[in-house]
DNA sequence: TTAATAAGTTAGACTTGACTAACAAATATA
DNA sequence: TATATTTGTTAGTCAAGTCTAACTTATTAA
């Protein structure tokens, strides 16, 4: 049976790989807000357990295997996401933090039910694709809105990171899923944007955030 | 934060302890299915966290803030086996194994919002109470089977232990909540009893079963 | 292209929660 | 009441997962 740490690590190794399936050790100490010695030493185990590909100072390769666990454990974070919004109340912002713990629950009944409960969802509140119970997920068609040009005008379709501080920063900008915006303008030295939204006039918003929303094309010039 | 192994052992203290508030060393390593040191050692953590009082030798005996603490943890188990039976379609035969891991769920909303979906239930499937957010239990009323005489009449109304095991084991036997039982015979030596209900006459259960099986008087010679 | 810096590794220590072996106290039995 | 048995305790070990300090390799900049 796989610990709570090693699913843990895996899925930040999953989410922080690039599209070449790879990760450096210090990009998962910081995300894991952990040492790089205790990175190194889970790295080994990791890949006994055939979820990685290791040799001494290369960057690390997360194998078929390691993906394909990632993906159910990112499953079940993101149906547990699903429910606790559609079946039980909460709001999108503060379902991360539970979800975070019921990932490692070891009943595929209970996140099968949820999901058959949710009529067999795509996406979670976030706007994040939940892969199936083979693994596989769907994959997203949106750009990132800090790739977007000026003149354009777009639709907030979902978000490719969620952590709680994250998702209070955009309620109270009142960024919402859906929303439409404009792009006025792009700092070339740090990638702040200027946007509008309704109720919201030439707000700018950092690079860091722009990053992170994941947006459709409706109008203007542009990919 | 106090730990999940803490957690565990505080509730196995906590339903296994006497009128008395009391529990022995050898009780815990038994129900737990760990060795006498291991026991030890975890006893001596939980006195020094004020759940216990302990004393060389002597009994354990759970403090009021143990009760306390332990009943937060079982309304947390029971409002987990409720909503799974009531909201998400499993059987109560099924129930206990994916509670057991979602009680250590750190987040009240969590669990109040079950409470707030399910109507505030005072007893879960199994009919045992769930403890309130003060950690009040609103106590049984019923009887064990086991100290009923020959000749009276029981409704079956919950259970005072649940495992997979024996939640199977009642299935097989078609014994479920509401049935009325007949008491026949109880056998002096090891009490063994033969009842009847619907579609099983005679059917001999033995002292171990009775023992756990909650029933509510209608008819007959007894208390 | 060499020196400085960043990234990764090793060694060794610590904590939690388990274990076995050996021993002490309490209880039961002859 | 003396002995046997059960129950509880101590000491020491182990694995998982964390850490710091010291070191090595790779990368960047002078």
């Amino acid at each position: 049976m796989i610990s709570q740490s090693i699913e843990n690590y895996l899925k930040v190794i999953f989410n922080q790989a690039t599209a070449s399936d790879e990760v450096n050790t210090s990009v998962i100490a910081h995300a894991m807000e952990v040492s790089l010695p205790s990175v190194n030493s889970m790295v080994k185990k990791l890949a006994n357990l055939g979820l990685l590909e290791y040799e001494k100072y290369k960057p690390l390769k997360i194998t078929k295997k390691g993906k394909y666990e990632a993906a159910l454990i990112i499953r079940k974070h993101r149906l547990t996401e699903m429910f606790l919004v559609e079946k039980m109340g909460f709001g999108w912002e503060e379902v991360h933090e539970i979800a975070e713990q019921l990932e490692h629950v070891q009943s595929n009944d209970f996140f099968d039910r949820m999901d058959e409960i949710l009529g067999y969802p795509r996406f979670d509140p976030h706007g994040s694709p939940i892969p199936d119970k083979k693994g596989i997920i769907t994959p997203s068609v949106y750009r990132r809105l800090s790739d977007c040009a000026p003149g354009e005008t777009v639709i907030l379709k979902a978000l490719n990171y969620t952590s709680d501080d994250f998702l209070v920063y955009l309620n109270s900008k009142e960024l919402a899923l859906g929303l439409t915006l404009s792009v006025h303008q792009i700092e070339p030295f740090d990638k702040n944007m200027t946007v509008s939204y309704p109720q919201h006039q030439h707000e700018v918003l950092s690079g860091m955030v722009c990053d992170k929303l994941m947006v459709k094309k409706i109008a203007g010039i542009g990919k």
